[in-house]
DNA sequence: GGTAGACCTGGACGC
DNA sequence: GCGTCCAGGTCTACC
């Protein structure tokens, strides 16, 4: 295996954003928590394949990889994982809110902050697709499902593949996406989406560092088939905006239990509770240390 | 702007 | 084993 070292804006803690959402549980990522290494099966821009294992090396990330890479590649894989794990980010000005809030104190001290991303906006628009309306294990089936059934085998290893680019996914029809990928009525945003950014007419890549303000990339996100105001707020997250609380049932239920004594509450109640982060208002969500981590009744 | 119904799948449950 | 019900966001039509 050959290696390279990178360096990250300080705190900064592999194992946070790992675990920083469930992003690391979909394909092609693997995890290994006992020896800290997180695989990803990547795709360079030459069409190589080759696996990623990321661990965490002194205050910055080891990359390992196979087989040898070309200067330019090597060069890509660092802007790759620098993305994917957004050591580049910054959030003093979020720590520094965080130390009179209980709930949040341990953020900085734990490098909290970093959201695991994949290499390319359009694996995670179809993985936010994909957590819509289903049940978490059900997102992990369909990801495991296109990635096994329409993903590019590495050669050395032809069981393991990489996430299928918007080419694979476009030439295929919607049946097949909707019966032998389990997609259900989420195939056509699927294809659609595939079929616009395959024919150059959608440039998603572009808006991973737009000019965009935040009000216009949201509208712009809203403006996918598939997409709606959860799956919006959370791909804002991602793309470093957390202005806003992606309001699912899980998070109905937490600040129910947290804020309102466990009565029914609100999508603008939940808002509400968090408006006082204002432009961390998400993060400061996602982050939250909730008394009742909603695997038991609440007191 | 708000609301209701349809969409699709898998899991839980009762028989 | 089979049938029924329910959870999970978004879209569309309608008010």
């Amino acid at each position: 295996m050959r290696t390279f070292k990178l360096p990250a804006v300080p705190p900064f803690s592999l194992a946070s954003v790992i675990q920083s959402h469930g992003w690391y549980q979909l394909a092609p990522f693997q995890y290994e928590p006992a020896e800290g290494v997180l695989t990803y099966t990547a795709r360079l821009d030459s069409g190589r394949l080759l696996q990623l294992n990321l661990t965490q090396s002194g205050t910055g990330v080891s990359a390992a990889y196979e087989p040898e890479l070309t200067h330019t590649e090597t060069s890509e894989v660092s802007r790759m994982v620098t993305w994917m794990l957004g050591l580049d980010q910054q959030f003093g000005v979020f720590y520094q809110l965080c130390r009179d809030e209980p709930a949040l104190a341990q953020s900085e001290a734990l490098a909290r902050g970093r959201l695991l991303r994949s290499p390319t906006l359009f694996e995670d628009v179809v993985k936010t697709i994909l957590t819509t309306n289903t049940a978490w294990s059900g997102t992990k089936r369909m990801t495991m499902r296109l990635v096994t059934l329409y993903g590019e085998p590495v050669p050395a290893q032809p069981i393991v593949k990489a996430f299928p680019t918007p080419q694979a996914l476009a030439e295929l029809d919607e049946p097949a996406l909707r019966k032998d990928a389990g997609l259900g009525y989420r195939a056509p945003y699927i294809l659609e989406l595939a079929q616009r950014t395959a024919s150059g007419e959608l440039d998603l890549e572009a808006h991973k560092n737009s000019s965009m303000t935040a009000a216009e990339r949201k509208k712009w996100l809203l403006g996918l088939k598939g997409i709606g105001p959860y799956a919006a707020a959370n791909l804002m997250m991602l793309l470093g905006h957390y202005d806003e609380v992606p309001v699912d049932s899980w998070a109905l239920m937490m600040v129910s239990r947290e804020f309102y004594n466990g009565e029914p509450v609100t999508a603008k109640q939940v808002r509400a509770a968090f408006e006082r982060w204002g432009e961390w208002q998400g993060l400061a969500y996602f982050l939250w240390d909730w008394k009742n981590d909603g695997t038991s009744q609440p007191a």
